[in-house]
RNA sequence: GUGGCCAUAGCUCAAUCGGUUAGAGCACCGGGUUGUGAUCCCGGGGGUUGCGGGUUCGAGUCCCGUUGGCCACCCCA
């Protein structure tokens, strides 16, 4: 055992961890890239009152923050990425486009308690949607806009799920509106200085104990049977028929109404079956200022997956103009594990073929003398070509033994080395070889 | 921050009621069967039993502390 471990909530990347790693990466990236949005990062660590401006100082205990020795201003590991989104693009706002697409991934740290899906560094993907296409005026037009935008994100989100053969059936995309949910209840009779504590109570279903949050629910003026069809969440919303929305005894139809916008959206974007409009997902956040939604595993079991929304007010907050605003985040530690679960993460030959660790070429001696002095500078040569070579290190002349190397490695091809003017190539996948002059052996196998 | 369970080789585990030198498989390294990919045979390195204290003639085993892991609560940006 070894005299150090790991801080708490940490993890050791060895090399099949980090291809892991790798490969979830490089999808977050390339769904981002083919939705049209580009790449940004900022610090790792800013000042520690870029944090606690919008989450107040009781984040602190949350956080990795320090001062330099001997040094007066205090710092912190990044926590989440907003804070710097929404500060880079305050310090530029006047010369970016509208909209600006922006993503981000790369790790990020928080001082809790590990648990299951929680670690202290993590990777999280963030991506953000800035400003609205097309500059409207109207508030029809605003609200298009924002829902057009909302869907893009959302979509982008799914884009990534799916392409790591995710399915409507293993994830669901929950998504409420936090605007149009105090509309509605204010319809209801939950006057607005009332709703924080009954978010709060919408946000605790399913931890409270059997009967629990129906109670809480009376005390808002819900009936039991209202109370059920919130223990249930999801609401019904069709496109063409706002009136379906809802039950006999809690009537939505002023929920869909205002939520119509970002149906339509989803329906156009060919997503809608992923989604479900859910009234209990509030997110805790105060600033999400419209649309709302978490990605979680299909039976519930995991913590979110992902989270995000619309927070309109954030940009002025870090001191840039108005600016309306749609992202989320994903982390990776819940990922994996749906991942996992549903034996979507790569096994490890597949891993490594994944993320582009496949030797082209194995070069091993038949064990002459003269063969085996030429091994490392044939490498060196195929190197040179720009070929992934590798030779083993071991000391045995057998030649099944080295050729296993090779195989493991998930080398392309073996070249066995007969002298400086002879070689043979051998195929690890058909098992066919022949003899490939020099001269022509680096083309052989890129070509081949 | 609170609580529960756990910690023996790189991995999975074993070691009677507290009793002698802590074992096995896999993995890794080497040798052989004298040139072809999960063969077979032989050998090798690896451990202060997470760490520190205590009880005892004697501790992997019991007690306390500590670090880390897992799980739940709090929180979840």
């Amino acid at each position: 055992m070894p005299s150090f471990q790991g801080p708490k909530g940490t993890r050791d990347l060895y090399p099949l961890d980090a291809a892991k790693r790798r490969f979830v990466m490089e999808a977050w990236r390339s769904a981002s890239i083919r939705h049209g949005f580009e790449e940004i990062d900022g610090p790792t660590f800013e000042h520690l009152p870029l944090y606690t401006v919008k989450s107040g100082e009781g984040i602190v205990s949350e956080l990795f923050s320090f001062k330099r020795a001997g040094g007066e201003d205090d710092y912190a590991l990044r926590p989440e990425f907003t804070p710097t989104l929404a500060r880079m693009y305050a310090a530029k706002a006047g010369s970016l486009p509208k909209p600006t697409k922006w993503f981000m991934a790369g790790p990020f740290f928080r001082a809790e308690r590990p648990q299951r899906g929680r670690l202290r560094e993590f990777l999280q993907w963030n991506v953000d949607f800035l400003g609205l296409a097309g500059d409207p005026k109207a508030p029809e037009e605003i609200e298009r806009a924002k829902a057009a935008a909302d869907a893009e994100v959302i979509a982008t989100c799914v884009s990534f799920l799916a392409s790591l053969g995710l399915t409507p059936r293993d994830v669901r995309i929950r998504v409420n509106h936090r605007f149009a949910l105090s509309q509605w209840l204010e319809s209801q009779g939950v006057a607005a200085e009332r709703q924080g504590d009954l978010f709060k109570l919408l946000d605790q279903r399913g931890k409270l104990p059997e009967g629990q949050f129906a109670v809480g629910l009376a005390e808002f003026g819900f009936s039991t049977q209202q109370a059920e069809v919130f223990q249930k969440g999801v609401v019904r919303i069709t496109v063409d028929d706002p009136q379906s929305a809802g039950d006999a005894v809690l009537d939505l139809t002023l929920f869909a109404h205002a939520v119509m916008p970002l149906a339509q959206q989803f329906a156009q974007m060919g997503i809608v079956d992923w989604i479900d409009f859910d009234l209990t997902v509030v997110r805790g956040l105060a600033y999400y200022t419209g649309m709302v939604f978490e990605v979680h595993e299909a039976s519930g079991a995991e913590r979110a997956i992902a989270g995000g929304g619309r927070y309109d007010g954030l940009v002025e907050l870090f001191g840039g103009p108005g600016t309306p605003a749609v992202g989320f985040g994903m982390g990776d530690v819940v990922l994996a594990l749906v991942l996992q679960d549903r034996g979507l993460m790569p096994e490890d030959a597949r891993v490594v073929e994944l993320a582009g660790l496949r030797p082209d070429v194995f070069v091993l001696s038949n064990g002459s003398a003269e063969a085996d002095a030429w091994v490392r500078p044939l490498c060196a040569r195929l190197r040179a070509a720009g070929l992934h070579a590798r030779h083993s290190y071991k000391a045995t002349k057998n030649i099944g033994k080295l050729l296993k190397d090779g195989a493991d490695l998930r080398a392309r091809f073996a070249v066995i080395v007969e002298s400086p003017e002879s070689v043979t190539v051998k195929d690890l996948k058909t098992g066919s070889q022949s003899a490939v002059s020099l001269e022509g052996l680096a083309s052989h196998l890129r070509g081949a």
